[in-house]
DNA sequence: TGATTTTATTGACATACATCAATTTTCAGT
DNA sequence: ACTGAAAATTGATGTATGTCAATAAAATCA
């Protein structure tokens, strides 16, 4: 197994491919190194690819009418990222995605999966599951925001994902939580005193 | 051609089945006439099926840990309905769904679905961009309750939802928009004095 | 390491929305 | 149509979070 194959298994964990299959797949993921700061998409761009985080943290985040920024989701090692409301209804997008840290992500076009779903069905599952679990996690986002205190839902972040709390600033948690990095502060302080 | 198979074009409406594929689809649904108030899923049950609404209106809700209600979903005419993130990922129901109006709905369990999507693959073409269209919604929504107003995400309700307004309460408006009863009320005022 | 920029914190004050209590209006059943 | 219950409205007041301005702390880079 080369190197090339080794991501793929890598991407696709629970999946035995074959050779051929790999190669495949191979061919038809593009990989990006990409510097801090990088924009990869644009509101009103067209999506035509989602992303394969290898390390680094990208996020995706919303311009309001005031030019004020909404977080919606971010992305580390493992995840997968777009603008999926555009890239499935295949409509503009209107979603910004950048890269927070220097990342290592891989490309891969819609025209490229459909292509693979027919040769290698298996793939249609994973994404199906894969899309899933970001419905589920957006249902959970929800209920946050209708339940939840602005420090209940820091905590529940914080605990749910340690990880992404390293490598993104606390201006990024806060435009994710939907309050202001001052709140956020604020919230950081009285839970420091516990 | 007869009113059960009729039924069965009107919801999968883009799809042409052949008589032995309807007859099939009409096996595995099970039709449900429902009085008003009737509670068909609770939190902590197996969620095993969703639910087309042929008319009607229901809701599907959350009740935290205050005892308040949020509402997360209605459902009205040709829509589905279920607890989809227990129904995918196969554990136990968060959410409860209740009728609203008086409401006739079809059942369709999780098995009878993968049965079908075997005989007949455009089902689960069906089905999936029926999923990508709530994922959309969902994402809409996260982005409104950042970047929007109380008032905002009431105007965007009314004009995206005009027949959803007709058959539900303020109060369950107001629990799906994350505000108060009150709230609500001061806002209907402002705008109808504009 | 020091200088500069970026990010986080803090304080004073403003505002959107919640809470509680009292009516008023609308609806449903007889 | 009458009556009681449910829903919506209104007023007074409280609270979480936002805004603006200043400063402190941390990160970056020469």
């Amino acid at each position: 197994m080369n190197i090339e194959n080794s991501i793929i298994s890598e991407i696709f964990k629970d999946i035995a491919f074959s050779k051929k299959e790999e190669n495949l797949i191979e061919n038809k993921l593009k990989k990006l190194n990409l510097k801090k700061g990088v924009t990869i998409l644009k509101a009103d761009d067209k999506v035509i690819s989602q992303y394969y985080v290898y390390n680094g943290c990208l996020r995706t985040y919303f311009i309001d009418k005031s030019g004020k920024e909404h977080t919606l989701q971010f992305a580390i090692n493992d995840w997968w990222i777009s603008d999926y409301t555009a890239f499935f209804t295949t409509t503009k997008a209107v979603m910004y995605i950048e890269t927070i840290e220097e990342a290592t992500i891989y490309k891969i076009s819609k025209k490229s999966m459909e292509d693979l779903f027919i040769e290698i069905p298996q793939l249609e599952t994973f994404f199906r599951k894969k899309m899933e679990k970001a419905f589920a996690s957006f249902q959970k986002r929800i209920l946050a925001s209708l339940a939840q205190s602005a420090k209940e839902r820091y905590v529940s972040f914080i605990s749910t994902y340690p990880n992404i709390e390293q490598s993104v600033k606390n201006y990024h948690i806060a435009s994710y939580l939907g309050i202001t990095t001052e709140t956020l502060s604020r919230i950081r302080k009285e839970i420091s005193l516990n």
